[in-house]
RNA sequence: GUGGGUGUAGCUCAGUUGGUAGAGCACCUGGUUGUGGUCCAGGUGGCCGCGGGUUCAAGUCCCGUCACUCACCCCA
């Protein structure tokens, strides 16, 4: 990146312009990774860049790093505190419990979005202050096949980006009757370790993220550390065990992974990541859960809900890791190109019959030289120009051409339109 | 918050023991009185991140600063 002169501005650190043409690669990934939630019954749900801290707080967790040393804080006027959305699950739960919408139809309530997240952090290859998620929420409904039913979707949408080096984690956290336990037998264990500072305090507040950790001096003492798997209670096994033979039947596969604990304190039972080893140090393309507490956290009635949120520019990062080459449309299908006024007058006519037909054209703007123009015409991608002076419109034609073949033929200007649809049909 | 790396043309980068700025790509013009993608010729474009220091002389050496970047940490 570039500094700017002083009388200009430059992005803030973290933040990144999505410019052409590599936006549209952006908005493709983002249309396919929401395509399989709209055809799977999730309605679209749109809520505010920034909510009361209070909401994430108490439902992300207020041990959390997010909330305790990532959130972009402020005060209004008035004196209320906000903050710009870290995560997305808090922002849907609360709106949907605002507008009932868990008492409006038959659960479970499902909802898709689409949006920008703020975290203050060191910005790094894939991590970014300012970055963009999808996200899908089934809410109200405590059944393995939803919590699989949302893991197979994600995957198809990887697999339809043409994805192939996606690993799917799995793990289970346990319930409000298996979890207590469970924590309290591996907080005995920790500390016994020989850990820093940081890590200690976590022990206390936040013990499972300890197991998360990935420096080797700390993985190598925690290999005879409890597991889970070996505390979790019978419903929570038998939970367990159905979805994974749920996404195993539809032909998904996955790791367990005992070590996965995610960072936000709301989940239960299952968790998962999908995960890319192309992202730099980061490796999280997507991720999500179980929050069977979170709508009682938030003062709202027992709503066992699941859910998971994707990473887009991070799944863009893993795209071009692979190296896949997405097939984007071009964004132009005819050019055209006037020469002297009266050609100008048609065939702007004509790009805008075009356009209102469902065909992309642009035209040569700026009246530079034919040779300039067709330049143009070439780099906007159309398969077709259409090239007019007075010599052709004498005779009531234009010269439409094949860009990629270079041949070139008359066409009366009356029936252009209809010609370049049924060509490009 | 803690470390490392890098700042030269729009982009990717060369630049020798300090001697006054270069390539490829891109862009513009012409070779084609009305035709692109190939080719040829020409051209536009640089406070060498910024500030200070050493020196006859600094893109080059030293100090500071800012920015970007990678990693720790954390996560999408």
């Amino acid at each position: 990146m570039k500094t700017l002169p002083v009388s200009t501005f430059s992005a803030p650190k973290g933040t990144y312009d999505l410019l052409p043409p590599d936006s549209a690669a952006f908005l493709a990934v983002r249309e396919a990774l929401a395509a399989p939630l709209r055809g799977a019954g999730y309605g679209y749900v749109e809520t505010p860049g920034f909510e009361h801290v209070e909401l994430f707080s108490r439902g992300v967790g207020e041990s959390t790093d997010i909330v305790t040393k990532e959130m972009y804080t402020l005060t209004t006027k008035g004196g209320t505190r906000l903050a710009l959305r870290p995560e997305g699950t808090a922002s849907v739960l609360r709106a949907a419990l605002q507008a009932s919408l868990h008492r409006a139809g038959s659960l479970p309530v499902k909802l898709w979005y689409s949006g920008t997240y703020y975290r203050y952090e060191r910005p790094q290859a894939g991590r970014y202050r300012h970055f963009s998620q999808i996200g899908a929420e089934a809410i109200g409904t405590e059944d393995p096949a939803l919590d699989a039913e949302l893991i197979i979707l994600a995957a198809d949408a990887y697999r339809s980006l043409g994805l192939t080096g996606v690993r799917l984690l799995l793990n289970s956290l346990g319930d409000r009757e298996c979890r207590p336990a469970y924590r309290a037998a591996l907080q005995e264990f920790l500390r016994g370790l020989d850990l820093d500072e940081d890590t200690r305090a976590r022990i206390e507040i936040n013990p499972l993220r300890v197991l998360d950790d990935k420096r080797e001096s700390v993985r190598r003492q925690l290999a005879g550390a409890p597991a889970m798997s070996d505390h979790l209670c019978q419903a929570c096994k038998e939970y367990h065990e159905q979805v994974r033979d749920l996404i195993s039947g539809a032909g998904v596969a996955f790791t367990d992974d005992e070590r996965l604990v995610r960072g936000l304190d709301y989940y239960t039972r299952t968790t998962f990541e999908f995960v890319h080893d192309g992202l730099g140090s980061q490796s999280a393309v997507g991720g999500g859960g179980r929050y069977d507490g979170l709508s009682e956290m938030l003062g709202g009635p027992a709503l066992p809900s699941v859910g998971w949120a994707v990473g887009v520019d991070r799944t863009l990062l893993a795209l071009r890791a692979e190296g896949v080459v997405q097939d984007l449309p071009s964004p132009t299908d005819v050019f055209a190109v006037p020469l002297g006024d009266e050609a100008r007058r048609e065939l702007f006519a004509m790009v805008t019959a075009l356009r209102r037909a469902g065909v992309a054209a642009d035209f040569a703007y700026g009246g530079r030289g034919v040779k300039s123009a067709m330049k143009s015409a070439n780099r906007s991608g159309a398969r077709y120009a259409v090239v007019a002076g007075d010599r052709d419109l004498a005779e009531g034609v234009v010269q439409v051409k094949d860009l990629g073949s270079g041949e070139q033929s008359p066409v009366p200007l009356t029936a252009v339109v209809d010609d370049l649809r049924r060509r490009l049909a």
